[in-house]
DNA sequence: ACTCGACACCTAGCGTTACTAGGCGTAGCG
DNA sequence: CGCTACGCCTAGTAACGCTAGGTGTCGAGT
């Protein structure tokens, strides 16, 4: 897989994620690895920064708590979130049909 | 649709319409144009820096002509470029099935 | 004659992004 | 007591596509 092919797609799984119930960051890594089968196997230093920017955006809110002494900060989608990943995908939608639209065509049409 | 949705695809796309049959660089960005009903709009400065780095990395061969008073450079597929497509199309369609699959998941499978 | 747009090529520099590589600290297992 | 998983963080890097500028030809319009 393109070391780049995730450059502007990023947003659209991590929002993706969250919008099934908020989630900590290293939780998201777990699911994005999970769902993807392995396919997306991010480091937190790829993640991190992500959720910062998202909610710097106010696309995200967090909240911190601790389960058994570990402190973890918790994300969870926002009114405006949700509507950017709405967003999100329909341009990933149009991205990738447009995608497989270059993709399919043949030569000319075989006259004759 | 997003910014930088393209990278790491871009590749993919030029080499694609490159397979049907060898073009000059304004030909490949009518093309590309054209294919995909006008979605992937790029400009000659991001066209052509692909075409030579392509081209250093053996995947395009090119040639010079004229066509009525106008010089044009020619690319065409070599076989490694041919090769290329091939693996680039596979990981294309793994990256986007992945990204599909993340975003069609949804909560949990709803028990009762 | 002159201008303007389409055709056709080019490159230096920019902004954004994902990633690398390091750091901090806790819990639990061998 | 070390190591791994958990859980957070950030400064710097590399790569990419894009902007913005340049050169030049041709044909149509005025």
């Amino acid at each position: 897989m393109n070391r780049e092919a995730l450059k502007g797609h990023l947003d659209l799984l991590i929002l993706s994620v969250l919008a099934d119930g908020p989630l900590h960051g290293y939780a998201v890594i777990d699911e994005l690895r999970t769902r993807s089968s392995e396919v997306f196997d991010l480091a937190e230093g790829t993640v991190y920064p992500v959720l910062h920017r998202l909610e710097v955006a106010g696309y995200l809110s967090s909240e911190w708590g601790a389960v058994s002494g570990r402190r973890r900060r918790s994300y969870r989608l926002t009114r405006a979130g949700s509507a950017r990943l709405e967003q999100q995908r329909a341009s990933w939608q149009l991205f990738s049909a447009s995608v497989n639209t270059v993709l399919r065509r043949k030569p000319w049409p075989s006259s004759a």
